[in-house]
DNA sequence: ACCTGAACACCGTTCAAGT
DNA sequence: ACCTGAACACCGTTCAAGT
């Protein structure tokens, strides 16, 4: 129990748990440095200053400013998937109608959970680095639709690859527009009623019966 | 037929055609400036370098680079919608099959028409000054798209409001996956053809007989 | 071993000096 | 009148010098 290692790290946990720390004042940081100022107005020594650590040792932390960001974005896309995924295990065998809101729910509420962030992360996501970073996030989306369509009792949808793409794909855009547009609180209640409509209009329209033969 | 205007501008209409000719020389050196190098890679000066002016001449013409990257996308945008529009005048009071297959077509062809321009241009709009740029946009096509549904013959679509709303935004998604993700052609297609039948089954699913009252 | 921040290169923007 | 490009302020990134 004593502390009498020379010249390596003092102990391994305390450096690692530091440096965790460090890690997450650093995403903190950036999270506020983003909420306050946008994404223009994100500097390394902002965030740095706001971390409470100097400009080197961000460096340490991420090799330059489009990993730092690309970083945050990846986690928040990660936890969004991981919300839509947990959908799609948990409407597993059930019908079209829960299939599409609880897919569409799950989307809207988890990038409701932080509105402000959500849409400021949308200038990250548009960049070089993220682009692949949100390319990535759909396959891993469509894969867990496909898990869930073909989950189905009664019915097939056809080309799953296509379907889950389509399905997957086209929530973004009213989502974004949601996001970006600041609607009435009506107007978004409204709107989340017709995109769960509008999926399960689209998989009947896509569907034929399993039990036979198709049309 | 004479040049004898002392120190005024030498004529009225050589100062606007050059003044025209300039500002398109900008334009089209910003675009190329953005498919070599990406929209992180635009440069002010390399901008002026490429349209054979100095910078101070370019901030003559746009007060600052958001100004120019966001005309750029504005001019961009209204062909685009201008494209829809059309469309929508052309399938007036037609089957909801038309109507949706040419609002789907009219906006995948003009994205379409240059991919690599449309793609550079998600990072522009993106940014503060693209954002009220798409919102606006975003209203014009869901005015028509209003129009357009008011003048199917049988059917009514309850909310045109909400409606518009969501045919419009739900488009945009797909077809920016598509220009982002390279996917082949027949997926392309087929993605086509879905999001047509998408938008068909919804405008189905929230369609009501005219002629006497609804369901 | 790890942190610091002055220093460097580069970019957006301006404006005194040209024509 | 209009254009030019050196100059300025600021930002991303590095690395010699500290502890």
């Amino acid at each position: 129990m004593k502390t009498k290692i020379s010249a390596t790290r003092p102990m391994k946990m305390p450096v690692q748990a530091r440096s965790i720390l460090t890690n997450e004042a650093i995403f903190e940081a950036t999270i506020q440095v983003l909420l306050n100022l946008g994404a223009s107005g994100l500097t390394t020594t902002k965030v740095a200053d706001r971390a409470g650590v100097s400009v080197g040792t961000l460096y340490q932390y991420f090799p330059n400013k489009q990993a730092l960001l690309s970083a945050l974005l990846k986690r928040h896309l990660e936890y969004v998937v991981a919300c839509v995924e947990q959908a799609c295990v948990s409407a597993r065998g059930r019908s079209t109608d829960i299939m599409a809101a609880s897919v569409v729910d799950a989307f809207i509420d988890a990038k409701f959970e932080r509105p402000e962030f959500s849409r400021v992360l949308y200038s990250v996501a548009a960049e070089l680095g993220g682009q692949s970073i949100v390319a990535a996030m759909m396959q891993r989306t469509q894969l867990a639709l496909c898990d869930l369509l073909a989950s189905h009792h009664d019915s097939r949808f056809g080309d799953l690859k296509v379907v889950s793409f389509v399905m997957a794909t086209s929530v973004v855009g009213p989502v974004q527009a949601l996001l970006t547009a600041e609607v009435s609180l009506n107007m978004q209640d409204a709107i989340r009623l017709q995109l769960r409509k509008m999926i399960v209009a689209y998989l009947q329209s896509v569907s034929s019966q399993a039990a036979m033969g198709q049309a």
